[in-house]
DNA sequence: GCACATCGCTGACTAAGGTCAGAGATCGTG
DNA sequence: CACGATCTCTGACCTTAGTCAGCGATGTGC
């Protein structure tokens, strides 16, 4: 297996020299931990425990770093208005301040890294390092089973409705169709899931009940900035699976004419088209896959 | 300054997973550090001096680290037959088995990383990290001035000599030139210096006295699968510098016309044609270059 | 053969980074 | 309003990773 070569030869490489990034962190009079904090926190109000599931932190870890920037005026924590239980982080000017400089420190260590290279080379490291991200990110991109109520669910359907009423010919009206979906689209019958990749959400998805063995896939958007990273069949693949632990052999959809990409994916995934199966109004193409 | 803002996202990005590659150490019953350690010392015999530069550790902490993997019996320490006072390290049969384990684990964290990801993407991850990594390292080599009598600089000269004879129509012969070179490429009217990698040499060169005003650029070598790089261009500047320092206004070299990089790069890097100069029988072309 | 440097080892010490259990406050549900 | 769950905080504790000074053995230059 020399697939992965690459991937640890790099890794070696690049672990030894820009692991200096981290060291931005250092000579701040702050160790390491509180520093990394603090640059996390940035210039957002986040709630403790979201930062700290994040960071895969420790609660009391977390609790003695957040007393010890709140005792040097870098930040201030307060009571969740909506739940007296969490808390609140948030920098202080001077803490933003120190963001800044350790924000700085790196940009300066990052440049003085890449300062031997022509402008041609920087192009390309530049390149190859988006490149790079990109896959590694899509790689890891997590597909989590939601709610379909929750607020990430109803962002990313927010967006997925946005660009339909953009790409129809006669625009979209979501009314009505965020009851319907969080009806259909939860457990046992249904699911929903989001893609998620550090804070990001970068499409959903959903499956609904037809019949005893067949299930519907609804509301499937990927993110235009990440489509062509393979998440969408991913993404698909992902569906037909949890279609399958519903004790399902056949799933059918159904698409507009306008949303070509995913028309053709459909193809190169095994469905087939058949007969008109609902009364969609905004639907012009219906496909059924056996599972 | 945007020039490295793709740089620092990638950083961001990587790390937060790939950092993971390092976990590969966790969960062996023994602490990262020794791990680590003893995964650097792999399948050869090494001098613990050299081995605690390398990785810039304390000689108290590789002491102790040393006697746990000794008690483990997964490593030998003897003294160096060159040197009683160094010592030398290798991996016992036990410890080779612990190495591969470790190898292993990194390689299916790798795997494991890489898995969602179609061939096309994989292909292209590679790719993308190749080139990021060569860039990387091309960009932090370092230039170290040597003695010309130091194994590296032997090593480096060597491979030099013997890829001029094989471009030479005639070959080269090497005789007698590691003596006039050891005189004349060093301090205080010459010097000589290495590219390093890691633990690689990926070139060298050297300038000598002419006359007080001016300086001969000699031994210009670059690793062939390092040429591309700008590693010849940086090299040539280096040398340059160094010849400015010692007062020279001045740089002359010659060459074979079999070199015909080199020629072309002494053409960009403003070097104008000359007479004759001197009576190297493997010399075809004169240049020089007013600093 | 002497002075001095170098190398490795040991003991003593430290900071960083983190874990764990339990207490107190608050929330959601019936 | 009672009950269990959830969140934060604190105190106690631990390992890891590393530093530093000094000692003894060995090498190098004169």
């Amino acid at each position: 297996m020399d697939d992965v070569a690459a991937l640890r030869r790099f890794n070696r490489a690049y672990t030894q020299r820009i692991g200096v990034l981290d060291d931005s962190y250092l000579g701040t009079g702050r160790p390491l931990g509180p520093s990394r904090f603090l640059f996390e926190i940035g210039t957002q109000t986040w709630g403790v425990l979201g930062l700290r599931r994040r960071l895969g932190l420790d609660s009391g870890y977390v609790s003695r770093m957040l007393r010890q920037l709140e005792s040097e005026g870098l930040a201030v924590v307060e009571a969740d208005p909506n739940d007296g239980r969490q808390r609140t982080v948030r920098l202080t000017p001077a803490g933003r301040r120190e963001w800044r400089r350790l924000d700085q420190r790196a940009e300066r260590l990052a440049q003085r890294l890449v300062a031997p290279l022509s402008d041609r080379q920087r192009d390309e490291l530049d390149t190859a390092l988006a490149t790079a991200e990109r896959l590694i990110r899509a790689a890891t991109t997590q597909f989590d089973a939601v709610d379909p109520r929750s607020a990430d669910a109803r962002w990313a359907m927010d967006q997925y409705f946005a660009e339909l009423d953009r790409r129809f010919s006669d625009g979209f009206d979501p009314t009505g169709v965020y009851d319907t979906d969080a009806a259909a689209l939860r457990a046992p019958t249904g699911a929903f899931v989001v893609l998620r990749s550090d804070h990001e959400t970068l499409g959903c998805g959903g499956v609904q009940r037809v019949d005893d063995a067949t299930s519907e896939i609804k509301r499937m958007w990927i993110r235009a900035d990440w489509r062509g990273a393979g998440l969408g069949r991913r993404l698909l693949e992902h569906l037909e699976r949890v279609a399958r632990e519903h004790g399902r052999s056949r799933v059918v959809l159904d698409t507009n004419g306008s949303l070509t990409e995913a028309i053709s994916m459909y193809g190169r995934m095994g469905y087939q088209t058949i007969e008109r199966y609902n009364d969609n109004p905004y639907a012009q193409h219906w496909f059924a896959k056996d599972l």
